[in-house]
DNA sequence: CTACAACCAGTTTTT
DNA sequence: CTGGTTGTAG
């Protein structure tokens, strides 16, 4: 075995070279000695993993070992020696699964698999493709090179600008972002502007496909792609030239796919074409968790597998090794209300467990309110339901992230540590993108994007005049907007503010493109010196927000993070693509998150607040998808709940706070649909009407969706019952009992220097002074003078955190 | 060019 | 209610 072991080690370092070697262990000694890594997996797992020629599709339900199954099989490929690491197609979505994938297989073959080079995201591995045969790619007389940079959302919705002002139209009535959205939605498709049909180009009011064909036109001259372009440029290279296809074709001869329900056209096009010759796919997916339909996904490609693969295996994983036969009951029962699926029963070997909670509130305060004393309950082990459990542990999955706001006010004001997931990620804070066109400039001066965002930040007095006579200048003379400017200030076309300013910055990027180009130069004191010397760590220095800290901090993480590359060609290349950062945080703490967000993660505590007909299912996927999209929410309902080990809780509210109005709603529709046999329906504290009453419907036995039926037939929402009950809430501007989280007028007298205190905003702090009722508060982003009436005490003894 | 007022839109998110 | 963007005045 050791031998073995040592004899893959080696194996890894052949990459993807074409040099074959020679294959390593013959499949006789194998079945003489039978796989050890195979020892644990069920028997539908192992089928999973031992069927490998052929198209195979392995349905895998949630927390049934799916990322298991796929490591290993690719684990089993290697040892059987049926492919070398550089024969071996493996795709994610996300960087986050690519990395958790690539991490297993080297678990489990004892070793790192660098030798994997074509594991990762649709993306990351378009991009290696594309830049091999980057010529083919453009029309008659441009084309790209390989060396073409990747532009992100931001970089393609500012050249989207531009092309709609150079034709005159009104930004309002077509604004960039919907163009933008509009073709994102075209390349999902494998649309190019020549394929588009009819009907759909002269979306925008006739402008949508003339704006895309320009768009395309200008990308190529700027030898960029976006990341649509990524997938729909390499299935064109392959629809376009055969032998290049062949070629890849011959080099990946086992391919595997994770997450298939959420592939999009393109993507199954660019599958479909690698696949088409040997036919080894191995799909992996769920078509019950399909949550991404909004940006493309097509259940119908998991759906019509069979149809597209004939004689595909279908191996199903329905032994689930995360939740409770109830957690799995209940997910089970909402999710039969859909139709057309591929079907599985979740089943598992434990037993017993806690029912599913229901809860009905009478507003989102109430419901923020109630969660925070249930986690402190948890937290300090005094439920009987559940034992001691770690903040860690729990998790609050929201349909919408406005829903986050409440929770965060009420934990802030009780001093519960949460950790919101999926907020603005790193590279997207101002800051980072800033910086990182300072980095894109230096290395290519002709990167006109980067010089537009960065040109006049920080200030050099550069307005939008100046900008326009450089672009006039550099469009005169085809220059790239860096020397455009130089041009312009030999022409004196800049005024003696700016002129002086932008000698100084275009001598500058010269500087730094040539040290950039020089070995002896270290690149993490270039990236330090290129944002000392222009300007922009003093900008930030000078800024008086109170944010100004956290991005200067931002900015040294960033020339932290540059260590790990070789140059900050590297770096750029790699943050392109991996747009994300882990942010360990080693504090105990509650998750909040979206429902989407949660896809893949597992808690054995979760909260599922906000189930309101119009919030979830929420009301814009009914109107715009209809039926599709009322399965799809109830697929994200699903994910939901399955995403518990041990308890769920679910809970609504008769009025919650939408733009700052109070509006009320009825329960989700989804409440109606849970098993009555695995729910437990709880007694809110204090009787009031609303969305209690609604969980006592329920807890009633009603039909499914008698509620809707019965609130529809009775005209609920304009009967004179619900508006007296709207005017009340409104009036109150809040719950009819409440624990005091804001204390009206309190006097001063009440607080003294020192005590800890809360804010709604800022958290906790410590009264550092006290003039009559406005206190002086050090909170961790700094001072704060406060009236005293917006702070709560915080008491030693009744906050166990 | 900056500062402030007025206006408007407002799910879900990865690459 | 918010935050983001646009328009206008200084």
């Amino acid at each position: 075995m050791i031998r073995r072991r040592a004899y893959v080690g080696g194996m890894e370092l052949l990459d993807d070279s074409d040099d074959m070697g020679d294959v390593p262990l013959s499949r006789r000694a194998m079945a003489a000695r039978p796989a050890p890594y195979l020892d644990g997996l069920n028997p539908a797992q192992r089928a999973a993993v031992e069927t490998l020629d052929g198209p195979v599709l392995m349905l895998a339900g949630a927390g049934t070992g799916k990322t298991r199954a796929l490591t290993t099989r690719i684990a089993h490929l290697l040892m059987l020696g049926q492919a070398r690491p550089g024969q071996i197609l493996a795709v994610t979505f996300t960087n986050k699964a690519a990395r958790e994938m690539r991490d297993r297989v080297a678990r489990l073959l004892g070793d790192t698999v660098e030798g994997m080079p074509w594991l990762g995201t649709f993306h990351s591995i378009s991009v290696k493709i594309l830049r091999r045969h980057a010529e083919l790619i453009g029309n008659g007389d441009l084309h790209l090179k390989p060396s073409f940079t990747i532009l992100d959302t931001d970089d393609q919705i500012r050249l989207m600008k531009q092309l709609i002002q150079a034709e005159n139209l009104d930004e309002k009535r077509w604004p960039a972002r919907q163009l933008a959205g509009l073709i994102d939605g075209w390349k999902n498709r494998c649309l190019t502007p020549a394929r588009l049909p009819k009907g759909e180009g002269t979306a925008f009011d006739g402008w949508g496909g003339r704006l895309y064909a320009a768009y395309q036109n200008r990308l190529l001259a700027l030898n960029a792609v976006d990341f649509g372009d990524l997938l729909m440029h390499c299935v064109t290279l392959f629809q376009a030239h055969p032998d290049v296809l062949r070629s890849w074709q011959d080099r990946f001869r086992y391919i595997l796919v994770d997450e298939y329900q959420d592939t999009n056209v393109a993507q199954y096009l660019w599958l479909r074409l690698l696949a088409q010759s040997h036919r080894n796919i191995c799909c992996v997916g769920d078509d019950d968790q399909s949550i991404y339909g909004w940006r493309g996904a097509e259940v119908g490609n998991i759906l019509r597998f069979e149809h597209d693969f004939p004689g595909a295996q279908v191996v199903r994983l329905e032994q689930n090794y995360r939740s409770t036969p109830q957690i799995l009951a209940t997910a089970s029962g909402l999710i039969a209300a859909n139709q057309g699926r591929l079907g599985k029963t979740l089943w598992t070997d434990a037993e017993g467990g806690e029912k599913v909670r229901l809860i009905g509130h009478w507003d989102s305060e109430a419901e923020a309110r109630w969660i925070g004393e249930e986690i402190e309950a948890f937290h300090g082990g005094h439920r009987a339901v559940i034992g001691r459990t770690s903040l860690n542990d729990i998790a609050i999955l929201v349909r919408a992230s406005h829903q986050m706001r409440a929770f965060e006010d009420r934990f802030m004001s009780i001093g519960l540590p949460y950790r919101v997931i999926g907020g603005p990620r790193f590279y997207e804070r101002a800051e980072i993108r800033d910086a990182m066109a300072y980095f894109r400039l230096v290395v290519s001066p002709a990167d006109d994007l980067a010089f537009e965002r960065i040109a006049n930040t920080p200030k050099r007095g550069l307005g939008e005049k100046g900008l326009k006579a450089i672009q006039a200048m550099a469009r005169a003379r085809g220059l790239s907007l860096l020397d455009g400017t130089v041009a312009a200030l030999t022409a004196g076309d800049l005024s003696g503010k700016a002129a002086a300013q932008m000698r100084q910055f275009t001598a500058a990027v010269g500087r730094w493109h040539a040290d950039a180009l020089d070995d002896r130069v270290s690149h993490v004191e270039l990236a330090e010196r290129i944002l000392d010397e222009s300007g922009y760590t003093a900008m930030w220095q000078a800024d008086k927000t109170p944010d100004a800290p956290v991005r200067l901090d931002n900015l040294k993480e960033l020339v932290k993070a540059l260590e790990e590359f070789e140059n900050l060609q590297g770096f750029l290349e790699h943050v392109a693509l991996v747009m994300d950062r882990d942010d360990g945080d080693a504090a105990e703490q509650v998750s909040i998150m979206t429902l989407h967000a949660a896809k893949g993660l597992e808690f054995p505590v979760v909260f599922l607040p906000g189930w309101e007909d119009g919030l979830f299912p929420s009301q814009r996927a009914m109107d715009e998808s209809g039926t599709k999209g009322l399965e799809e929410e109830r697929r994200l309902a699903y994910v939901g709940i399955t995403r518990a080990e041990r308890l769920a809780t679910i809970s609504f509210a008769g009025n919650r706070r939408l733009y700052g109005q109070w509006q009320s709603s009825m329960p989700s529709r989804f409440v109606d649909e849970l098993p009555a046999d695995h729910v437990e329906v709880l007694t809110p504290p204090g009787l009031y009407g609303g969305g209690y009453g609604a969980a006592m419907a329920f807890a009633a036995g009603g039909p499914v969706n008698a509620l809707h039926e019965r609130a529809a037939k009775a005209d609920v929402y304009n009967s004179p019952g619900w508006k007296r009950m709207q005017s009340r809430t409104t009036e109150r501007k809040g719950p009819v009992h409440r624990t005091p989280v804001i204390i009206d007028a309190e006097p001063a007298a009440k607080f003294t220097v020192g005590d800890r205190v809360s804010h709604a905003k800022f958290g906790q702090g410590t009264i550092m002074g006290i003039a009559e009722d406005t206190l002086t508060v050090r909170f961790d982003t700094g001072f704060k003078t406060i009236k005293a009436a917006y702070v709560q005490p915080v008491g030693g003894d009744d906050v166990p955190f």
